[in-house]
DNA sequence: CACACTTACGATATTCGTAAGGATT
DNA sequence: AATCCTTACGAATATCGTAAGTGTG
């Protein structure tokens, strides 16, 4: 049994007539009454009588009629249903994103690739570098977006952008009119920190060794609100810059020597992206030269 | 796509290996090869990631991957199902009987049907004779039967048997030492007859006019009975001698001008029965060329 | 005689298996 | 060197369409 001996008996079956489904099938009769002939004999016995006149269903056609209509719609559905994951009409992909790529870089990425691919569901989970390569790991997403990790095995990073650390400070700040600013120029200030478990709070203190933090957040945009409101400095991967200005804080360039590190795409290796990961892969590497 | 393109994803995608699932599949590599090929280019994308080494699904292969199997099962399951019901290994007839039939002959050829087709659910409908015409046309039942209707079209009737009356009466009857009673010779007697309507009763006052009678019944066991307890005498079609006998009534046969009926098959006609119909069928026949 | 389905048959397309090629362990 | 998948190519198979055949209204 074959589908296209199934469709033939569906079309005949509908109306009941070989010229007609041979219409319906682009067939010349010949080759569609070979196909029932064909099925018929595949499946043990008739399923259509037909007298010079008339076509008709047997009993046991009658059994099969609503069997293939099924039959038929489940695969028809199955196909349009690959095609369209594939022509990214349909689809959905999950992204881990470190909070400041999350926050900063990738809402306009996302808006890119959903004015482009409107049916294309995006999962975003803004969470903590670590947790990120986690989810990899894991397979709960496909992409991620963190800081170059150390360990790399089973992963593949592409970097997006070179991240370097950047002073904030309060817009009365006596170091307001330096190109740029030193570690120590920032000992004697309050200090705001990013709590810990965090990546940037672990090589900011692997730089400047144990801080003397006076306030602590999850979140960059409380530090910035904080450092504007002159509580005190902080220093923040350069990608937060545009939102810490927007928050009040000045950001300072800070001196050698200066930590870098990349931030880019990680996904598992040896393993392919769905086309609509791989589509909003593209589409966050064009964001990040945009920005550039 | 294909049924043998779907199967040959499956196989690979179950066992990860092209190598294998050639053994499955009994076909050779490149055809496999090739199979999925048409397969992915028919979707419009890759489904397996081929390294020299090893097999992996792509994210749309894990998609198609549990849809293939139901796909591929309730394929193999439909070709199954009709594949039994043309092998007479599965399936339901419905036949209509009337009541003398359907109490005296039917279930020694549903005894013989069921021994050799076991898994062939039959449904006996025993009504009067008028309902089963009824039941045939309407297609509630596949097969009937019946006192050969005057009506017939859209029905095709096959005797069976060639029913006559005889009379029955009480053991202690004065008349039962006669090798054949007359219509006059039962009129002295009580008569116990079916109640209306009914084809027997019809046919009966047809023959000798209005009946004084003494007692009705719907069944032909009340009335065998009754006839055995002495209560009258009675006309019941030939094929009810053996019960009325087992109910204690004695049986002659009727001098002429006799009655005879054809109690035989009717089904629609210009449509095939189903295996099963058409085999309980030729049992009935047969049942009946053995008891003649 | 026109219509509707089937059979006959030659042409075209698919699909298959053998043989060879390329890559990895 | 061995394994595993792909490409190449000739052969077998299946399917198709044209033409002829058959039975019905």
């Amino acid at each position: 049994m074959t589908i296209k001996q199934l469709r033939a008996f569906l079309a005949v079956a509908q109306s009941l007539s070989f010229a007609q489904a041979c219409e319906r099938l682009h067939l010349s009769q010949p080759a569609l009454s070979l196909a029932i002939k064909t099925l018929e004999e595949s499946l043990g016995g008739p399923l259509l009588v037909r007298t010079t006149r008339s076509v008709a269903l047997t009993p046991e056609g009658e059994i099969l009629l609503p069997i293939a209509q099924r039959l038929l719609a489940d695969w028809d559905n199955a196909e349009e249903l690959l095609r369209q994951h594939f022509t990214l009409q349909l689809g959905r992909v999950a992204i881990a994103a470190m909070p400041s790529f999350a926050a900063n870089r990738l809402p306009q990425a996302i808006k890119a690739f959903r004015d482009r691919y409107p049916k294309i569901n995006v999962a975003v989970h803004d969470v903590i570098n670590e947790q990120v390569v986690d989810m990899v790991r894991d397979r709960r997403v496909e992409l991620g977006v963190v800081l170059e990790p150390d360990n790399l095995d089973g992963l593949e990073f592409a970097t997006l952008y070179l991240d370097r650390f950047v002073a904030v400070v309060p817009p009365d700040s006596a170091l307001i009119t330096r190109p740029e600013v030193s570690w120590d120029d920032l000992r004697d200030e309050p200090f705001i920190a990013l709590q810990r478990p965090s990546t940037v709070r672990r090589l900011i203190e692997a730089q400047v060794g144990q801080l003397a933090v006076a306030f602590e957040s999850h979140q960059f945009t409380t530090i910035g609100r904080m450092v504007g409101q002159g509580l005190g400095v902080s220093i923040v991967p350069s990608i937060c810059t545009q939102q810490m200005r927007e928050l009040g804080g000045h950001c300072i360039a800070m001196s050698k020597p200066t930590v870098e590190r990349s931030i880019g795409l990680i996904q598992r290796s040896g393993i392919k992206l769905s086309a609509a990961a791989q589509a909003l892969a593209d589409t966050i590497r064009r964001s990040a030269q945009q920005v550039d």
